[in-house]
DNA sequence: CATGAATGAGATTTCATTCAT
DNA sequence: TATGAATGAAATCTCATTCAT
């Protein structure tokens, strides 16, 4: 392969990647209707006729966001060793994993809740969507049972529903904190809240854990 | 005040009402941008005229249809009695009314969602939002200072959090059920799934609280 | 008549004239196809349907305006006593006089530049436009006369001509202040300037008939 | 660059002019509120949207007309040579330049009208009115001292003041024609007319520079 | 006589996309 | 492959006016 082919190749995937960047901010910021083809063309420096050049569509643009953060999301799954500590220290480290995914990817939590407001549409039509499965309810459910073993954590517990507790707890508070500021007045996504917060979350799972 | 005004005025309130209505189901469905006035007006059975004689505007209908929402769940709330029953009794009710009240109204959820998404702009600019901040928080801390009185709750609950606490473990489910489901490779919205769900989180709740 | 009925005149002449004098303003003020009923209702304090109900339309409406500002200059004009002074008093006095007149009507200024863009549409549809013919044309014809008799005027001087130099070096620079100030790049009409403006148009008057 | 490209870009520029010059007449016509998009386009051979490509909007269509018509006065001026003739005939073929320039260019005035109406709020928000600024003050400053020295002129003129009275005399005639003639029974735009008023204007001119 | 309610028609502007090379 | 130019269709909103007592 020639160099230059190889430097054309690589621009083509920066610009590619430029674009994918913008249009997960755009929609993140807008939602699927709001976002505006020419804001995600000028934060790439790119045109709006490369996004239909690379993507298709607006669809296919926000099916490829979607799948980027998925993707994200379980590589960083993927990277969890829940085995390498005690249990409710692994119980524990996974909640915070989750939280802090969930604080520091607010264009995950955004992007989700479009999804859901299209009915997982593009989730459904994705090719990759197979890939997207989360792992860890089984790691969840590997673990639940090594802590029964261990006699640490209480028989009975199903995986998907700690799964389901664990992010409700750290998602619902990031995905209306707008609306809950106003409506509890109180501001509740400065440090010292969300520290409190995940303590007290951290807490109700432990206790609805234990042995 | 003549029986043809009367009757006028309740012409005029029907209108405005099924616009209003109609509005919700829309904004519900599409988020702000996706929202089409002439949908709204088709099954409104009007006109897009009178959409904007009414409220002036895409946002001011958007605006008098969250006030709407919030205004039910606010009235929902305040026929709460949590002092008629024993502490335990009356959290577990209240877990109830706030879960239930969730599923009876999606709409709720997805304009709620929506709103967060503009980061409560539309909350903020209201003049009616003072009427909006709700009145569970203190009911729940009076709750928690009965139940505490009673030896059945332990002390150091804060109210903000666990109402915090059961409104995730109600809202997560509904507002993520698309994504969810395809992610999780189960349907998680059927009645029994939902049961389930319900049971597990008063009991994590209930494990929570306990003395 | 009854007092009831002398006082419900009264009401309705009121309102009509706070209607035309908002309609006046705000024609003025936006011309006409950029009027707003809405606003002239405001200002009026009375409502859109009170337009239509004593003028009849939009244009009716503009026409009456236009036949009020056109009938207070007639009035204004049919006050000039261009005889008891010497001729030459006499001119500079009604120089001044149509100069003032300029500067206190702003609204007649714009009126008439309005109508003029109109091609004079609505003042040759008025019924009342034999009554708005000038009477100065006649005047000065008289006092050029008496100021040839006199000497003091040179002979060869149309009265229409007269009073189009007239009105045109008083006019042209409050109708188009706004333009020439951002093309002169200069401040034109404050007092000082106004004030020299008026000598020299008065020195050029009085060189034009000197005889 | 290749012979595609150069037609694209000549077609491009027409398409541009076309719509410009539309828009020149249909403002020149109707004001700005009262011009319609629907028959600029017609006129311009083009579409509705072409005017929203070229141009992003009625206010920014209008002031390229009135930025173009400007543009083409200065550059009339700018040929201008008052320095190749005697000073008396140099002021006469000033006064005359300017008064063809009125008559052969009505949509100048109307535009000029108009934007006085809106104060000069598109002019002044041209990014080009620095250029737009008009050199005929200099050209004249320099006229007089010639005059004077030349002892034709008088002492005591000020350049600004002489360029007032010549625009004014020109001007006012030719944008209230309709309401003139309608109010002194009179036409008044015919040729054999405007030439006794442009004798008549050189006449007063005359007089008012003369030593 | 007076007025609150309603609205058809159309204006401006936007949006996602395709044309044409 | 890559891209500047162009656009049909539709969305939001406005305006002068009439309806209905």
């Amino acid at each position: 392969m020639s160099e230059e082919v190889t430097r054309k190749r690589r621009d083509r995937e920066a610009t590619r990647g430029r674009i994918l960047k913008a249009a997960t901010a755009e929609f993140s910021r807008h939602g699927f209707a709001g976002a505006r083809g020419e804001r995600i063309a000028q934060r790439a420096r790119s045109s709006e006729r490369m996004l239909y050049y690379y993507f298709g569509s607006k669809e296919g643009l926000f099916r490829a966001a979607l799948e980027a953060v998925y993707s994200a999301l379980r590589d960083a799954e993927r990277g969890l060793r829940l085995d390498e500590q005690p249990p409710l220290e692994a119980l524990d480290g996974f909640c915070r994993f989750v939280w802090r995914y969930y604080v520091d990817h607010p264009e995950f939590i955004s992007l989700v809740n479009t999804e859901n407001l299209h009915q997982a549409r593009h989730l459904r039509k994705s090719a990759r969507v197979h890939e997207l499965v989360s792992p860890v309810v089984g790691m969840l459910a590997e673990l639940i049972a090594r802590g029964q073993r261990a006699r640490v954590f209480r028989s009975g517990i199903d995986p998907v529903e700690l799964y389901l507790a664990i992010a409700s707890l750290g998602y619902f508070l990031l995905s209306n904190q707008h609306t809950l500021s106003a409506v509890l007045d109180r501001k509740l996504r400065d440090v010292a809240n969300l520290t409190r917060h995940w303590q007290t979350s951290a807490d109700i799972i432990r206790r609805y854990v234990a042995a």
